[in-house]
DNA sequence: CGTGCCCGGATTGTCAACCATTTTAGGATT
DNA sequence: AATCCTAAAATGGTTGACAATCCGGGCACG
């Protein structure tokens, strides 16, 4: 009963989401970040189609948190969905990252960390230094994707604190296209040279001085862009 | 039966989605766009809830929709929705519309506008006429909000023709609060102005110089930035 | 042999009724 | 006056059923 697929036979295997019991918490939340990370780890291809029953079934819930996932999912442009015809999995040109997404992340990134560095408590400071221990621990013993879920907790903790709504907002539907990007191709730098970028930044922000820490952010956030060979892969669209 | 109201007594009026029967397709996609022109033309105050029930018996639809729907005005910034306390209206500040929308604006306009040159067909460029047209009507018999739906469609087309998937999702989620912002406080040039701009960059358009549009395009996105003078108006945000 | 039409299965969109979970606002108690 | 408690309000999720739409394949026709 092979789930019907647009472009390959990529069987991907999806834990339920309703088990355990443990972790509490609105289910269609716990949809999303399944299906994200799925996506962003490359166990969905471009182009396939993804079945509201055939998710709802796999992952243990109702219609309701699947659909409302799919929505979100769409905003954060790992999916896109038309009517009538469910939702399909995006890719992300390599022209759309570098001329468009990484752009974007530089200006936001730029104004709330300025923001941040006026508000910023200790409290926010030792957070952060936490998640850079994470990212240490992680890259010691070559876990990726904790190292990268330490990265994305240390800037959303500093854009948190910027308290800048729109902002906030807006980065956390355009970092996840870049992630799927980077772990598509080849990845950006090493992982001691992530922890490292972090660990400067950090001590940058304790300074509240943006002329030191802009150049870092900046560096931070360009220096990541691997030399193209990508393909895209951006199914079907009409006119309006 | 007054709804309930978080700010002030504004009693809103929303005509039913589902009646007349003549304008098919989606339910959830009406609602949207029942109550995103709402929001953008002030008729709910920042700060003022939403809730669930009442719009669905209001708009004549089950919740549903009404909740796919305000998902959708999360993600362009009209709303902001936390768990088990629902939606609430969403102001801008004027630092972030200055220092993040417009260069995030800018950024995917010139993108999109530069691809647009090579790709943009002769329908394109009629359609385009139209709506400039149309524009120069609304303007002449001083409808606001006419007048802003072409200029809305003129940049919906090139940024279609485009093709740049993401850059395109971006725009929609971005404009939205744009115009909301313009509309809350006095807003831009002059309706003649507009209707000029646009004027102008369907003919650098035709051209399909870069050199021509770019100049044309960066100064309209900019010029539209009244002085400051306004407040934001932002509610309730907790750490993470 | 190709072309176009029609049909039925698959999938999304909507509805309705219901219960669980959580927040919130009063009210009672101390 | 402050605190705790309770009940109403609202959201989150479930189920089951339809309606609307898309898509692929078979069939008749040229």
């Amino acid at each position: 009963m092979a789930v019907t697929r647009a472009v390959e036979t990529s069987q991907t295997e999806l834990a339920p989401v309703a088990d355990g019991g443990l972790k509490a918490g609105r289910r269609g939340q716990q949809v999303v970040e399944t299906l994200r990370t799925a996506i962003i780890a490359g166990r969905f291809e471009p182009g396939e189609r993804l079945i509201e029953s055939a998710l709802s079934t796999e992952l243990g819930t109702s219609r309701g948190p699947v659909r409302e996932a799919l929505r979100q999912l769409e905003n954060e442009g790992l999916v896109m969905s038309l009517p009538y015809r469910g939702a399909v999995v995006l890719g992300v040109s390599d022209e759309e990252v570098q001329h468009v997404l990484i752009p974007i992340r530089l200006t936001v990134e730029r104004y709330s960390f300025a923001k941040a560095l006026e508000t910023m408590t200790e409290d926010d400071f030792a957070e952060i230094a936490k998640q850079v221990w994470l990212m240490e621990q992680a890259a010691k013993s070559g876990d990726l994707t904790k190292a990268v879920e330490a990265d994305l907790q240390f800037h959303d903790i500093v854009m948190t604190a910027s308290g800048q709504t729109h902002t906030l907002q807006i980065w956390r539907s355009i970092w996840p296209r870049i992630r799927a990007y980077f772990f598509r191709y080849g990845r950006s730098a090493s992982l001691e040279e992530m922890v490292e970028d972090h660990r400067l930044l950090l001590a940058a922000l304790q300074t509240r001085d943006p002329k030191q820490v802009m150049p870092l952010l900046e560096r931070h956030i360009t220096v990541a862009t691997p030399p193209p060979g990508a393909k895209k892969l951006d199914p079907g669209k009409k006119r309006r």
